[in-house]
DNA sequence: GTCAGGACATGATTTTTATCATATTTTAAA
DNA sequence: TTTAAAATATGATAAAAATCATGTCCTGAC
């Protein structure tokens, strides 16, 4: 946690996801207690929010900026299981089910991030049953994903998986101002490991849709050229 | 629902998994509403509790007996994601994210069934501040096994990937009394399921299994021979 | 019992994917 | 700016896995 620096103070009730968090949405004296309580800082991209293997100490909210969640597999392969941007939630995984961490977060870019204390998170969550109902709601949402995501990595091919994967893209950060440009940049390897392949074979695709005109590649930005093409190529139906 | 015939009425407060299921983890006075709204059931092997699709209308506990819980593949391929068996809850994942079942539920033989109503179901939890962090729990241990899932699907090879669903079959439904043979009758296009392979090579590599001396197979009778051996071959390190 | 359909098994082949090798380009540090 | 290291790209090859084909075995209906 070494060179995270304070951002200004600001306050739960200004902060610009006060309506996309699941914490925004408990009871007003607790958004005022998490609002005392929290702490602001500023990560780095490239930082560590937190290590697998270690003990968990709080949730973390991320008011602005880009955050990947990734196991380590059995040979340290790393497998990107997440990626979250402003409102967003992390570390209450471990915390629910009293284990240590089973993923590491590492900021994508510079990142403002809110941390709250362990105690404080239980025992609000303990206290209010809409801000309760609004976390089953989330881990059930979780949830869902991942057993989508089981069900594709057991069952599509890996052309598939990479045009699914850069429309997940697209869907969690959005277009840059020209409205075609990925609004983030992850190396290749990265977008590999959120595939689920060799990085090599994550690179010949990637040429392979700039052949096809699906997308164009300008070092780690990539473009979106034709968006219904990559539906196709993604084969979804559900 | 057809073809479901009533158990005794038993009470929640006898059941033989009272120590175990979620649901015995309430306060005594929504145990008790819970054992009066209940409805119990048995389910024939190979009938369906719910589909996926379907709009859910409660959740269900195992009395006694075992289900599997599957998606569909985009081409129509069963993805099983759970295997269920006493004491365990489902159909909890839809009702709370308030969408369809993204799942089917199916016996995997003769299944005694308690049946809870959506609205009970959700009126307990948002009163019973202690049940709603049981099923928090459930919800992110259920979460953690996914995203552990995820990460062997993308970067275990099959081989290893059948000898870890193999122990994974042990640990859920254990031994028979001979101590060795599995304790449940998959198909072997169930087990393909399971790993996320093609049926024939989950037959091939059990073949491989045997010969190695690994296993003992006698039709759908799996028997455990070496046990360490298999877990060297799962090359399990967390 | 016997017969048909499904499950299981196994060989042959093709397809997919990973790995290895080697440029080329980009990036960051000195 | 230079230079080394890392990232990207691409070809060649090997390995893994799916598919196709065929035969056998098992099981339940009659």
């Amino acid at each position: 946690m070494a060179h995270t620096h304070p951002t200004d103070h600001q306050t739960c009730q200004s902060c610009a996801n006060r309506f996309n968090s699941v914490f925004c949405k408990a009871k007003e004296e607790y958004v005022n207690l998490i609002n005392e309580q929290k702490v602001c800082n500023i990560y780095k991209k490239g930082q560590t929010l937190f290590n697998e293997g270690s003990n968990p100490f709080g949730v973390f909210c991320i008011n602005d900026g880009k955050v990947k969640l990734s196991h380590q597999g059995d040979d340290g392969k790393e497998q990107i299981t997440r990626l979250l941007k402003q409102g967003d939630v992390l570390g209450y995984r471990a915390l629910l089910s009293g284990e240590r961490y089973s993923a590491s977060a590492v900021a994508l870019e510079d990142t403002q991030i809110c941390f709250i204390p362990k105690d404080l998170f239980i025992s609000v969550l303990k206290q209010d049953a809409g801000l309760a109902f609004e976390m089953m709601k989330l881990l059930s949402d979780e949830l869902h994903k991942a057993e989508l995501k089981i069900t594709h990595l057991a069952q599509k091919p890996i052309r598939e998986r990479l045009a699914e994967t850069l429309l997940f893209i697209k869907e969690t950060y959005g277009f840059e101002e020209d409205g075609i440009t990925l609004n983030v940049r992850l190396s290749r390897e990265e977008i590999a490991n959120l595939v689920g392949t060799a990085t090599e074979s994550a690179i010949r695709l990637l040429s392979d849709f700039k052949k096809d005109g699906m997308v164009e590649l300008d070092g780690k930005k990539i473009k979106i050229l034709k968006h219904k093409e990559l539906v196709r190529t993604a084969n979804l139906q559900d």
